[in-house]
DNA sequence: GATGAATGAGATTTCATTCAT
DNA sequence: GATGAATGAAATCTCATTCAT
């Protein structure tokens, strides 16, 4: 009977009680936030496998059934990490198209930008991985995440390439691969060693990718990347805040 | 490996019984390689963590106990991935000294010759990455592998640099970094989709990595990769041979 | 019942209002019908255990926590079918008054009586058992619906005595004990088997509980219970209007 | 290759290594007999639904996992009930089929004879009955169960009729049958009071059985049970140990 | 009184790992 | 070294129950 127009019914009795419907969806937003905030806390110190999910309920002041209300499992906290760097992301393309900023200035900096605090640390790094090599749910959310990211880097490497800034003699698309590779590689591979800071690192790739491998005999990749080597020295090129 | 001192020390005390001792010795290299086989048919089929230590051991027909006789843990067997990638290195490295293959092509087939079978499997991939995301013990002796791997990429690149076949402008430690980088973030988002051949995109990767994201103003990179449109097309640059 | 203080103070509070108040006291009464319905329906069909309060309230079209406000838990749903079962009884028993009935023939449909729909179902004859070996206070209040059921069985053989139709060097008291005993026994394993009609062993219970299991070496029992071998070939002694 | 002939190469294995086979299987005998018993001291003192799994296997020393080694399912332990009463009856019948005791006063020590120590707690008694309204599993466990309590309870049925001691008019397994049920039904309302004695009440209730609700209007019957005041003075007619 | 999100206890299950034989 | 029962930690899941609105 309530049930038949369940959604219309409700939504008519919020329009009435509309105070208390928000403060009650605000606290589900806050709860599954404080889960998150929890995890990404406890997996940057102990790491994702050494957490249990009684920690992170704990921490985050909740029972532990009220984990299994907003994740369906443990591994599907990952998802969130993904979808937190997808933000990240997002918002970096916006403002890019904003800011005009030039495109391979852009790429440059965006590694770094994803790996702000709270994403700095080796275990969230490896968490954010293990996203990638987690069970096969938690795994395709993870490949429709990835098809928008690289949809989003496929975006801004297009419009380099109208400016004339990306070579135009590969598609976008597989530059936008390369680009989401490297990064990912720079990610893995640091966060095993753990040396040397992670912007270094990326901007140490980014700056190799950006000139290629084969032999300098012409200046005019020097020309375009004229602070290669005061990145290869470890020096950032534009402080970014944190 | 792990094991070494300890067999070491029982061969020593059967000096005496030596056709027994051989016989224990033949056995326990074969016991602990079918352990491993039958973990990597598993791991391709199941994936890791959907695999168990039971299955691994049923399937190599020992008890269950025996997997700990020859794997401290579980996560242990990662390792043996990364010994086994490492060794398919070594051979492919110490092969390129001999045949003198120019660095360019050999760089290029690094990837395609590290991933044939039994490494082709999405699930095997994945694996072997989460060898750097396990615990701190496994990850440990993983930096370790990973030094060597660097090392020889170094060395690698070192004589290509002094051929002239790759740029000279950057350390060759640096450039060995990002190569691996590359392979690494290709496997990593490959193993995610699945989508397309591993030597596709192994060829894609490099490729681009050759020479660079830079506007193609210059005829020279062209030059050096005249195969690169092939490439992209998905045809496979050369036969490796599976 | 459990509730009744309350509502009667509610009510009484809005004796002003009498048509709002006839309407909500309405309401409740139906809710709570409601609600034992679907449980009678649920349990019937899936047993009590396997039944989730949500079960029930979603199949009384309630919101969840609304159970709350009519059973203090879930096992006090035992009680009202106790209450049901109690309910019954007294009817009968005011019919027996009425109609004159033998005692002998009243108490043998008796059992019939008790187990017409909806008590009728392997499910719902374990549930109402379940209420017996429930929690403390459960049990507590079963005890003293017991009590009563006692009374009336006691109040149904002192007539009988009294009419000679039952056995007289036995106190009532105990005769109904054996009685009910045998009731319950018979639904108790019953409900187990589930084989043949509860109403055929019912009959046939009370059939040997009547002339009792020492040898027949005369005709008087036999003569009293001139239906027994009827009864055993299980073919009922009457229709019982289910 | 060793998994083939398991049993077999494990039993010659076995017959080499005997004692220490012993050894292991008695301890498997011990744990599962342990957890049993700490099951029962559990449930007399604080029912079945009250105490945990975790509360048995911490009073039985032994891990949590390893209850379910045992036992399925928490509900499987009320099998095990079912089992220990199963054994005290058929040893009950093999003492009858020696002694040659009386069938009238086998039987009637019967239910005395199964609910000695420890069955003799209400709380064990409903722990008992609860087997019979568990879950499906266990329920048809119970009849197998069942159906061998039956089939011994016909056979000293027959017995006695083949005595002369019975009543033969009436097939043996119904007589069974409301023995049965008559022993149940007892057990389930003394398990509700708990006033009295559980003996008093299962002699007072297979007195009355035994000679039946028909009025006395012949000696024949009081011949047969000419104890049957002394019993139901509460008087018991014969010490039975405990 | 109605509601459903939050709770937390507990059952169940799965496993890696240990250990006695 | 081989074995598999025992272990216990944890994940997962289910629910009865509570509580703020």
């Amino acid at each position: 009977m309530v049930k038949k127009a369940k959604s219309e019914t409700s939504s008519v009795r919020r329009a009435v009680v509309s105070p208390s419907r928000g403060r009650r969806e605000r606290r589900t937003v806050e709860t599954r936030e404080r889960l998150f905030r929890a995890a990404l806390d406890l997996f940057a110190r102990k790491g994702f496998t050494e957490t249990t999910v009684e920690d992170i309920t704990e921490a985050a002041d909740v029972g532990k059934g009220t984990f299994f209300n907003y994740f369906p499992s443990k591994d599907h906290i990952l998802l969130a990490f993904g979808e937190m760097q997808l933000a990240k992301l997002e918002s970096a393309v916006a403002e890019a198209h904003r800011s005009g900023e030039p495109m391979p200035q852009f790429l440059r900096s965006l590694g770094v930008r994803m790996t702000q605090e709270p994403t700095r640390h080796p275990g969230i790094i490896r968490t954010l991985l293990q996203a990638y090599l987690s069970t096969t749910p938690v795994r395709a959310a993870m490949q429709d995440l990835q098809k928008r990211v690289h949809a989003l880097h496929t975006e801004i490497v297009l419009i380099g390439q109208e400016r004339g800034e990306i070579r135009k003699d590969l598609p976008a698309s597989e530059i936008a691969h390369v680009f989401r590779q490297t990064i990912f590689g720079t990610l893995l591979i640091w966060s095993l060693n753990g040396d040397g800071t992670l912007h270094e690192r990326m901007e140490s790739a980014f700056n190799v990718l950006w000139s290629g491998l084969a032999p300098r005999n012409d200046g005019v990749s020097q020309l375009e990347t004229p602070r290669a080597e005061a990145a290869t020295a470890g020096v950032p090129l534009f402080t970014c805040g944190d």
